[in-house]
DNA sequence: CCTCCACAGGAATGTTGGGCAT
DNA sequence: ATGCCCAACATTCCTGTGGAGG
């Protein structure tokens, strides 16, 4: 081992500190923009949990990337530190219910992430076991290691039924649980959500709502500033954040896509060899964010699943003009897209079910019509995203 | 107002595959 | 090892739906 290899970069130029930039990351306080009186609304809903008395439930709305499932995590980072100074046992677990969205798994993510097996001797299988299992086996985890848990639980919209949400607010009452509490935060990307909840559980559950407003463009500006410390002084070009910002904000104000847009920015200065991320390169990198965000969306998929996909995407490809298409033509092509891959297709039922569920997830949008004389009423389907976009994606989630 | 069509979607039932107790 | 339980996925069967034209 010579010190003077060559052939592997020793040092970033372009980032230090790179982890600023995760979506994950949750910044320190005073890096949270624009969100100081939501903050402390939330920790006085869940401050009662600071003596080991049950906090309020709380539903936060607000459109994708204003910010509030950071600061439900910063608010409950903060009060298990603070309560762990009162000599209160607390923890809090999160679920995105875009990906366990089921009853089972949202209750298996829940009870795995508070669960520690060398200290409880419980242990919590991925799956093979049943829902009334599950339960039981959280009840007694948080009976035995907390005194109080806040669950939160985010895309609740997306969540298949109320009877968690349920469960997790009458623990205490039905005599599941004997002295741990438990505060919910569901977080919610649709207004109406509320309404199809059921009245026992909207009662329980929103005894506060707060809803977060989307970022206008200084506030994202402001946000992608207290990142900048991502990268090296002077490697960002003075005019990459306001651009970005301005195409952020035009998009919904989504804090989140401004910042993966500076991330990209920056992957793409590196791997292009550049030594200063320009501006030309926040244009690219808001196109990669889009297909990013796509691709981690099907990336979990079915494969017939994404079949269907791929016979809308080609149906969409085809014919410019006309851009949604029936269940019936889908699925003809659908049996074609099977043939070619060698597999048996599924039956026209289940793939009524398999759109509806691109549906759920904005992957497609549905509208019925009705022919009217002796024409019968059918669903058309189009894709939401750009075809080309989606059939790249496609293309390569072969695995 | 009723009919007719092309499909939607609810319900019951079957299949698969993993965890669990014995 | 073996049979059992259960969730997730899939199929089969069937009733429900909307509106132009009779």
């Amino acid at each position: 081992m010579t010190d003077t290899d060559d052939l592997f970069i020793r040092e970033d130029p372009i980032f230090v500190n790179k982890e600023l930039l995760e979506i994950n990351h949750l910044p320190d306080e005073g890096r949270i923009v624009g969100r100081d009186e939501e903050i402390g609304q939330l920790a006085n809903a869940v401050n009662p949990a600071i003596f080991g008395q049950s906090p309020s439930n709380v539903l936060i709305y607000g459109k994708t990337g204003t910010g509030k499932s950071l600061c439900a995590k910063y608010v409950s980072g903060r009060l298990i530190r603070t309560a762990e100074e009162e000599g209160v046992t607390t923890a809090y677990a999160y679920v995105d219910c875009a990906q366990d969205s089921t009853e089972t798994q949202a209750v298996q993510t829940i009870a795995s992430s508070l669960n520690d097996a060398a200290a409880t001797g419980i242990n919590i299988p991925d799956k093979g076991i049943s829902t009334a299992t599950y339960y039981k086996r959280l009840w007694t985890i948080l009976d035995t290691r907390y005194d109080v848990v806040l669950v939160i639980l985010d895309e609740i919209d997306k969540l298949d039924g109320d009877d968690i949400l349920m469960q997790l607010s009458r623990a205490g009452e039905a005599g599941k649980l004997t002295s741990c509490k438990i505060g919910v935060i569901g977080i919610s990307n649709k207004i109406k959500y509320k309404d199809r909840m059921d009245e026992r559980v909207k009662s329980s559950l929103c005894e506060r709502e707060f809803v977060f407003p989307p970022y206008d463009a200084q506030q994202l500006g402001d946000i992608m500033q207290a990142r900048s410390d991502a990268f090296h002084e002077g490697v960002l070009d003075d005019s990459v954040v306001p651009r970005a910002a301005a195409l952020a904000a035009r998009e919904h104000g989504d804090a989140r896509k401004a910042i993966d847009i500076l991330r990209y920015a920056g992957e793409i200065a590196q791997s292009t060899g550049a030594d200063v991320v320009r501006e030309e390169f926040v244009v690219q990198a808001r196109q990669r964010a889009e297909t990013d965000r796509f691709r981690e969306l099907i990336r979990g998929s079915t494969p017939h699943s994404r079949y269907v996909l791929q016979a809308l995407t080609v149906l969409s490809l085809n014919e410019h003009d006309d851009e949604a298409f029936r269940t019936t033509r889908i699925y003809e092509l659908y049996e074609q897209v099977c043939r070619q891959e060698g597999s048996e297709s599924l039956s026209l039922r289940r793939v009524r079910d398999l759109l509806k569920e691109h549906a759920f997830l904005d992957v497609i949008e549905q509208s019925r019509y009705s022919g009217g004389s002796a024409e019968g009423s059918y669903t058309e389907h189009r894709l939401l995203e750009d075809p080309t976009v989606v059939q790249s994606v496609l293309a390569d989630t072969i695995d």
